[in-house]
RNA sequence: GUGGGCGUAGCUCAGUUGGUUAGAGCGCCAGGUUGUGGUCCUGGAGGCCGCGGGUUCGACCCCCGUCGCUCACCCCA
């Protein structure tokens, strides 16, 4: 009937804990922040969605929805699948409500993608970013880049590089598109192994190659900058000039296209240059001009972000970066049986404290062995004399040095004596 | 989807040409200190040596399979 055999967290997933999870918090905490002060709003969309929400608007020919995502069927035969990124979910959104623009929106999500796990990816990773729609003005752009890169800047990363990029719209892609064809056929004898055949499903995907071939190639070839119709070349200019206003430094990539089909006119991508591998970009965006109305909406721009939490927590490790969290104010060591704990407790925390104690009513020597592991900044300690005379005596954890340690409070007391320990230690 | 590496204690890892009771450090528990953590000392608990099969008198070790983890390619966050 049962199999003892233990499950495990399915492949290239992973538990989030304690001694991590803080990490994953703070960063979050902090993104939500900077997302309010740079005015978006929380959306909160469905885990997963009908299939054609993701098809539609990163592109049938993307990696991802050729072979990367999670796709089911529901008991009625509808087929949906897992969200493989944050960005079409809102738009989807957005064309379902009409909401007043410009719609300003910020996002923490799963997402999903069934590939080969390794260093830096993974088949559930964590997703935060931004989404802002009803609205081609460059300025827009900029705002969306500077708060990534704020945030990025407070999480501690120092190490971060802007690249950036016009894809142009559908008219001056067009062009290019043809040219780059016609480049490519010419020389598809040249391409990597790959691209020799391929390259025709989705020419872009080639200037993306980082084989010695393709770059060779590419590099001969026209550029999309070179393309750029006046209107789009001038919001690209306004985009980096205002990065340069508020003191953004950027790098212009002309090989930088993305993945997703539905990106039009700006492009960037974060690169987190302490990170040796290949999963070095911890975000990128872009503008999406068209996606709206490929999910069935009026036409409307916009622009948004996406940042991999796991990403961004492996580059401050790179960067040695400590996202410190709020540890324990107070630990109770009760050696009279716990009941005095249990009350104690209750009082410290409606007060607002942190605290802990332990349980199973151990020793002395156990219980402060505890105590000191919590992290937490006092000990409260309840023995017998304290219990009959109603004291509690506080000892300070952290400062090893200081020659009055302890003191002894009454219970009335208690509260106020272990604030005023823990606004010291600020 | 393709290729490499690795599976031994909670964690990180040793383990001799195949040989008898499988080890260390850290962590955990307890004691030294019957009311005091971090340092130190002592003791203790904890292992189907991933799983299945094969070779052998004998397998943690060699062979095959399998599952899992991991790294890389591809692509991405």
């Amino acid at each position: 009937m049962s199999d003892p055999t233990p499950i495990n967290a399915p492949i290239g997933t992973r538990d989030i804990l304690p001694g991590e999870s803080e990490h994953f918090a703070t960063l979050v905490a902090t993104f939500a922040t900077w997302a309010q002060r740079y005015g978006f709003g929380l959306a909160l969309t469905p885990l997963f969605e009908d299939v054609g929400v993701f098809n539609r608007g990163i592109g049938e020919d993307s990696d991802v929805a050729r072979k990367e995502m999670y796709v089911f069927e529901d008991r009625g035969g509808r087929t949906y699948a897992l969200r493989p990124e944050g960005t079409a979910s809102i738009v989807r959104a957005f064309v379902q409500h009409h909401p007043t623009t410009p719609w300003k929106v910020w996002y923490i999500t799963p997402a999903f993608r069934y590939e080969r796990p390794q260093a830096g990816r993974y088949r559930q990773h964590h997703q935060l970013g931004v989404e802002a729609l009803g609205t081609d003005d460059p300025y827009l752009d900029v705002e969306v880049i500077a708060l990534a890169w704020r945030f990025y800047e407070h999480l501690g990363l120092r190490q971060v590089r802007l690249h950036i990029n016009s894809m142009g719209h559908a008219e001056c892609r067009a062009m290019y598109l043809t040219q780059l064809s016609a480049h490519l056929s010419e020389h598809s004898g040249s391409l990597c192994d790959e691209h020799r055949d391929g390259w025709s499903r989705n020419p872009l995907r080639v200037l993306d190659c980082k084989k010695e071939p393709c770059v060779a190639v590419t590099d001969a070839g026209p550029m999309l900058v070179d393309f750029l119709c006046e209107d789009c070349r001038e919001h690209f200019a306004t985009v980096t000039s205002g990065l340069d206003t508020i003191g953004i430094p950027w790098l212009a990539n002309p090989r930088l296209v993305r993945g997703f089909d539905y990106y039009t006119r700006t492009t960037f991508e974060f690169v987190a240059e302490a990170l040796g591998s290949a999963q070095n970009a911890v975000g990128g965006g872009g503008r999406y001009d068209k996606l709206a109305e490929q999910l069935g909406g009026e036409p409307t721009s916009g622009i948004g972000f996406g940042s991999g939490i796991e990403r961004l927590l492996l580059a401050l490790e790179a960067e040695k970066v400590v996202l410190t969290s709020k540890g324990l104010d107070a630990f109770v060591v009760d050696t009279t049986g716990g009941a005095v704990a249990l009350e104690l407790v209750e009082r410290l925390r409606a007060a607002g404290l942190s605290v802990d104690r332990s349980y199973d009513q151990r020793s002395m020597k156990s219980q402060m062995k505890r105590a000191d592991r919590s992290g937490a900044a006092v000990a409260l300690l309840v023995g017998p004399s304290e219990r009959e005379s109603g004291t509690v005596t506080i000892r300070d954890l952290r400062n090893s040095d200081v020659a009055d340690r302890q003191q002894s409070v009454t219970l009335a007391d208690v509260v106020a004596s272990v604030q005023d320990y823990t606004n010291k230690a600020k």
